[in-house]
DNA sequence: ATTAAAGTATCCCGTAACGTGAGAGTCAAT
DNA sequence: ATTGACTCTCACGTTACGGGATACTTTAAT
């Protein structure tokens, strides 16, 4: 399917796919020989998932760090989405009361608080809003913490250790043995603390110390472009040792 | 009540405030010696008025054009804005339904057409939206353009005369007699052509010469800066004729 | 085979509705 | 008299596209 085509399906406009395939959101499964973005219907599947956490008011980087991250399940958000949608409905429903009850208020009708003149618009005690945090939020980075937090003094000598050493290496090319070496010791030492990553994950999880800001500056912290470095690394390691 | 009071109530940012406050759509009744702004029971209801507005996507410019239009009929806005939410409770509704259809589907229950995968989505075809727009949306515009139209030829020879008089002693003072004059003669041909505008209606007719863009660039055309030239004077022969 | 119309591409500047400090003054309560 | 919660005004930053310019492709109709 070609852009308009999409467009016009999904009730949006082509610069808005433009827009998406741009800050690579959502990428045409292939490309015509003119350049034409051709859309698949696992891309149809991907795009209603952004829909709907557009319409949850969720900005386009966290959906893009969401739907992208290789531990995104999707019927666990599917039915997150269908809660959200019923509690949006549930607000609605409000704003719909307080608007009935408004008419007879100017019509001299009844009296109304002014809590009662706004009830349906205060969007921040969404009950689900907390739950959809912890379960997409800061997942990864809570994860990290608290991994971070249940290291004995002597994980946390190797954790620096690691990261002081791969930090040295930073300016060789990643591909280069040094690099590949100093990569395999961060990929066992992650395994050891129990987390047991699966290459694919582990190469997931070196976009998102570049994709993801909070890692990023925490790592830069050890040499600055550490994080490049890093997923680089991690990429070509994944890839070869899956052969 | 102060910004932070009424922020909490309607649920949304004190910064929000400020914004409505700079672009001149909710300004505050009061402000007390150290500035502070003071914010009315009238306020309350405006801002309602303006969320109920921005819920159903209309942008802030054109929701000061409307509720700050002289003819602006509360009771008909909220049954409009009634019948509008009820159509986004019924999108909602059924994009609940897809994302319910889409749960089944990715559990392999059942079938989905790509239509299906986007009910609800398609934000274009609301009934409502083209009602809203004859009521609102290009309102005062259309109703001059109208008018414009069935004018006979010798109306307009004087419609032109009218304008190009004003356009020629647009660098006087707008409380010139020459001005003032002029303004007369202009109020008198509205009032001819069967519009019969109250001097508070003129007023704000004067106001929108200057807000509204489509107006200001046809009358600008006369000549540069009439359109302010204009409102100044009309408001100035507003005021002076009431007493 | 042409040719007009419709679709698509990239580039790039513009806009709407605030967010987010910075720096400073204000107010009620301890 | 001081702290902590509010408030003010700049002023720059950001998000999610909108919209025009310009050029190439594809499709439908002559």
């Amino acid at each position: 399917m070609k852009v308009k085509e999409v467009a016009d399906l999904a009730g949006i406009s082509v610069r808005t796919l433009h827009h998406y395939n741009e800050i690579g959101l959502l990428i045409p499964a292939e490309t015509t020989d003119a350049g034409y973005r051709v859309y698949s219907e696992t891309n149809l599947e991907t795009l209603q998932q952004i829909l709907f956490f557009k319409e949850l008011g969720f900005p386009l980087k966290k959906i893009k760090e969401i739907i992208q991250n290789p531990s995104f399940d999707r019927q666990e958000a599917l039915i997150m989405q269908h809660k959200m949608l019923l509690e949006k409905k549930y607000r609605l429903d409000q704003m719909i009361g307080t608007i009935e009850k408004t008419i007879q208020h100017s019509k001299g009708g009844i009296q109304m608080s002014n809590q009662e003149k706004f009830a349906g618009f205060d969007f921040s005690h969404n009950p689900y809003e907390q739950e959809a945090r912890e379960k997409w939020g800061d997942k990864a980075v809570n994860q990290a913490n608290e991994k971070a937090k249940n290291m004995t003094s002597f994980d946390q000598e190797k954790f620096n250790d690691v990261f002081r050493s791969l930090a040295a290496i930073r300016h060789l090319p990643p591909e280069s043995n040094e690099a590949q070496a100093g990569i395999d010791k961060w990929y066992q030492f992650l395994n050891k603390l129990g987390n047991h990553y699966t290459l694919e994950a582990f190469k997931g999880l070196g976009q998102m110390y570049v994709e993801d800001e909070r890692f990023t500056t925490n790592i830069d912290q050890f040499g600055d472009g550490l994080a490049v470095f890093m997923r680089d690394a991690m990429e070509i390691y994944a890839d070869k040792n899956k052969s």
